[in-house]
DNA sequence: AACGTAGTACTACAGTCGGAGTGGTGTCAA
DNA sequence: TTGACACCACTCCGACTGTAGTACTACGTT
């Protein structure tokens, strides 16, 4: 097991691009080589065998999609209402949206981990930590609404960012933009 | 290319078992085969090629999630107020989930169709149709609530869905029982 | 400065697997 | 008898895993 970081890092950031253009079954050992463009036979040395790769991926990618620390930053700026919320919200769609790759990979590790219970443990202890912090975010923000809303909003968005990237002509740009209006809108009035 | 319709339909709902079980790239005619207890070869004969096959598949597989009947005739029956919508929808994201197979396997689809033109046509034509449908049907039903609180709740149940069929352990079912009233309480009020 | 060593990069290969496609034969019904 | 379909067998092909072996590089030692 070959432990140099920044290739191990690059070779996990390939593994995510192979995963939105081929598929969790595409993922092989020697598709991340050509990708990453190292030798074929390095990520053998890199990972013991494709249940670990899947894993390590799980790991990985969930900290390539949260906001940086800037973003959070500048989050708490400015007054904290609806309006701004809503700002927030569409920062967040646009955000993940651009990292096109990211959010199809992690729909396929989920669809994956159906099948790999080590996987699903990873990515279930991930998601529920991210879905917590969203709620504790939210409730030191001042931002309107209780975690149920922050809930909510987590649901409709999400699915939204699906229905944009696997099938962009269910809805125009537009109608997106007046949904996230209308999700974050409606998710507050309890 | 055969012709024999109860065949090619036993071929089909096999193919959407294979997709849930073994993702879209083990979706092969061998897996069909197999899963629908058939020689080999047999799908060699019933679809030109993957791609037929994909098609195909992304063609039935709406018919198969969607209410039949019974079910729409029963809909419509008693008090169209916020109660029965939430009932409606309790009833809708249970039958969902009981069809497991089906809606993973769409989401195979979905992610497939991002690798193939015509299986995304196929589903954004389906999938639109459904959307608009369910626009139509909500005006015409007397529930509360406009078209906005129809596409808001379809975004949000359609994550539920997810959350609870690739990741269980994200919400108990409880929570999912709540998130559903929740979402229809609060996406009627505009 | 010369040498040795450890860790890593690279290359090559052997073995295995699974699938596509096709053609031939059997069977049944019109 | 003929046509359509079911069934079966076989060949060709491509791809992947895992590993063994070699080359390189950097660093520490004397």
């Amino acid at each position: 097991m070959r432990r140099n970081p920044e290739r191990r890092q690059a070779l996990i950031d390939a593994a995510i691009e192979v995963l939105a253009k081929e598929g969790a079954r595409g993922l092989t050992f020697r598709a991340v080589d050509a990708e990453a463009t190292v030798p074929p036979g390095t990520a053998s040395n890199y990972f013991a065998n494709r249940d670990d790769l899947f894993t390590q991926v799980g790991g990985r990618i969930y900290e390539r999609l949260l906001p940086d620390e800037a973003t959070i930053a500048r989050s708490r700026e400015g007054v904290q209402d609806q309006t701004r919320y809503a700002e927030l919200m569409h920062e967040l769609v646009d955000r993940v949206s651009a990292f096109n790759s990211g959010y199809l990979a992690l729909l396929e590790l989920r669809l994956e981990s159906t099948r790999r219970p080590e996987l699903r443990a990873v990515l279930t202890k991930r998601i529920r930590e991210d879905i917590d912090a969203n709620i504790g975010h939210h409730a030191v923000s001042g931002l309107p609404g209780d975690s149920t809303s922050a809930v909510l909003l987590y649901l409709a968005l999400n699915w939204l960012i699906v229905e944009r990237l696997t099938l962009p002509d269910i809805f125009t740009e537009q109608e997106i933009h007046e949904l996230v209006d209308a999700a974050v809108r409606r998710s507050l009035n309890a």
